[in-house]
DNA sequence: GCCGTTCTTGACTGATCGGTCATCCATGAA
DNA sequence: TTCATGGATGACCGATCAGTCAAGAACGGC
């Protein structure tokens, strides 16, 4: 009994996380996140109870991260907030740990690429090493 | 001949880095560097002329970058602004020269410390791995 | 039909945002 | 002593912020 929900709460997750990942997390305005999911704010209130229960939301579907958005949404959640934001801390540190030994350095190629700086030497470990 | 100024610019510009490392770019509010460099509102603009403006001259200032702060600005500079700002992204990437082929990795392990998110298993590549 | 429950809608709030500006003041030159 | 210059001060601005809420709408149960 009651009103059905009217959205697919996955699609409008992956629409927040696509946001938060574009432009991090206090960039992004709840009326950015209402845009993009289609939602109202009263809706995704509703639903997720903040800003930061959508963003828990969002990180809790890459525990297993794939692909280059789920490391982009890590990279916003280890840096903007898990220094001060417990609950945050322990999500990333278990998608870390799905990470496997090279979390750190997955996260620092993704975070160079994503800034589209040209720093890692691609094929060599030395500028000294030249090669044909 | 005119006023002289009554502040040490590089003093100002380490205050205003400490606040931007600490919460990050857009978490910091002007008044909060009002409050941490001691300056007034339109000091700050009259020397430095936008938040941004700051933030460049801090991030100037790690050109070679040491210790834990400076590697902490530049992740900051890296996640949050590079990707939308050409400026940004090429005193990253002068930075990250400076820091030499590893900047990637040392990067994401800084990340990963400043997050204090426990992952990098310290001196065994598998959790399999006993340790008396 | 009617009711209880849950979701939807969007107007609204007070707080805070980055940035501006008129006014005042300290200085060196004349 | 007067003046031009440029820094200091803090009140002020419109815009935007995250979050709330009263009203209406869609359902299942009866």
């Amino acid at each position: 009994m009651a009103r059905p929900r009217s959205f697919d709460e996955a699609v409008v997750v992956d629409a927040a996380a696509r946001c938060f990942t574009e432009v991090g997390y206090a960039a992004t305005s709840v009326d950015d996140l209402v845009g993009a999911t289609g939602l109202h704010r009263g809706s995704l209130y509703g639903a997720f109870g903040s800003k930061r229960g959508l963003f828990l939301a969002a990180l809790a579907r890459c525990a297993e991260p794939t692909g280059e958005r789920a490391l982009d949404l890590l990279l916003v959640a280890a840096l903007e907030l898990a220094p001060h934001d417990e609950e945050v801390r322990t999500a990333v540190e278990r998608s870390c740990a799905a990470l496997g030994g090279d979390a750190s350095s997955s996260l620092g190629r993704r975070l160079l690429e994503r800034a589209r700086v040209r720093s890692d030497v691609p094929d060599s470990h030395h500028p000294r090493t030249r090669r044909s």
